[in-house]
DNA sequence: CCTACCGATCGGTAGG
DNA sequence: CCTACCGATCGGTAGG
């Protein structure tokens, strides 16, 4: 069962559908929670049954996406591969992530600024703590001859960001599938916009 | 006189810089009159002495952003230079802003959602139109054979995105040098990760 | 899951 | 530029 159906399946999973909808859309802070008890379907009153705090929902999404992200750079980092592979994956998947999971991911990304203390510094932590590893791939194909003299941790930067401007695309009902899309990102971030003579 | 010191030499402009910086730090919807009163030094009910609303605020700073980019394309759109040479000062443009104008380009980049019309379509407008005429120099270019065969409008969407990371570089007490970040950045831009053989 | 309701805070105005 | 205040809306709770 695919993940957004496991989550449709409990009334709590409808409301982190829904809320990761309308925080993406409008922002957390400018969602109430009357906005969002309509489109459930109940009272507001009602959705305290099922959550304790709007930002406990806010927690929810972000830290599923944070969890997927750790488990995949983890399974990359040691996989046996080049180290070119290795980023290519990387870059793969977080295009996957953006178009198959917008909702969830836009929000991980844009709102986590709202999330309250311990929450806000856990979440800091496991960012950076992502960056950092990213970073080292990085470094180890720069070591291995593989990868330009660049800076490893402003790479990490572009390249999460670059993916996450699919948010755009997503929007813009596509003139290019999906697919498409993927292929022109990946040639772009690994070869550049220069042709070669 | 900088812009920032025009703008000092007046309430509205004190105002508008730090409403800009509130904006980026928690967000538009999150930052209340009574946070912004306190942070230029007067009471809430005399801000509406110098601004007509909250929302004109942003207006302010969101139209500011715009028609410095439109200047700014239209400039380097019709100079006399190789196709690579005007994506690559383009570039540089956006990195310079980004490092020197940041409150004001991240909050028009991030909260131009919560402006209202008419202004919110005129925004969206500005913002497409820029993006058009971005796409059309790289259509340029692949035509004069100086640029890859890629998808123009996901080229921009990725160079944009990719250059809005360096919020996270500015955050981040600078390990590299703003000259060496913008150097590193158009490097990875222009001619990518992979290191040609 | 609903009705009824709470205290707090919001953007903004009147009047001086 | 301030004091005093407005109606609206917020997140959340009590009680059934």
């Amino acid at each position: 069962m695919a993940k957004a159906q496991r989550k449709k399946a409990s009334k709590k999973g409808l409301i982190l559908i829904k809320a990761a909808a309308m925080f993406r859309e409008k922002g957390f802070a400018a969602t109430s929670m009357r906005d969002l008890a309509e489109a459930v379907g109940i009272e507001a009153a009602s959705l305290y049954n099922h959550i304790r705090s709007k930002n406990e929902i806010l927690e929810a999404i972000c830290f599923d996406v944070a969890n997927v992200y750790n488990t995949t750079i983890d399974a990359i980092e040691s996989s046996q591969q080049k180290t070119i592979g290795k980023i290519e994956q990387l870059l793969r998947f977080h295009i996957k992530q953006m178009t198959e999971n917008y909702e969830d991911v836009y929000v991980s990304d844009r709102e986590w600024k709202h999330l309250e203390e311990p929450y806000l510094s856990n979440f800091q932590t496991q960012r950076r703590n992502y960056r950092k590893k990213f970073a080292a791939i990085i470094e180890e194909g720069i070591t291995k001859n593989e990868i330009r003299k660049i800076d490893a941790p402003t790479a990490v930067l572009i390249m999460l960001h670059a993916i996450s401007g699919i948010e755009s695309w997503h929007r813009s009902k596509a003139k290019i599938s999906a697919q498409e899309l993927e292929e022109n990102m990946v040639m772009i971030m690994i070869d550049g916009l220069r042709k070669q003579p």
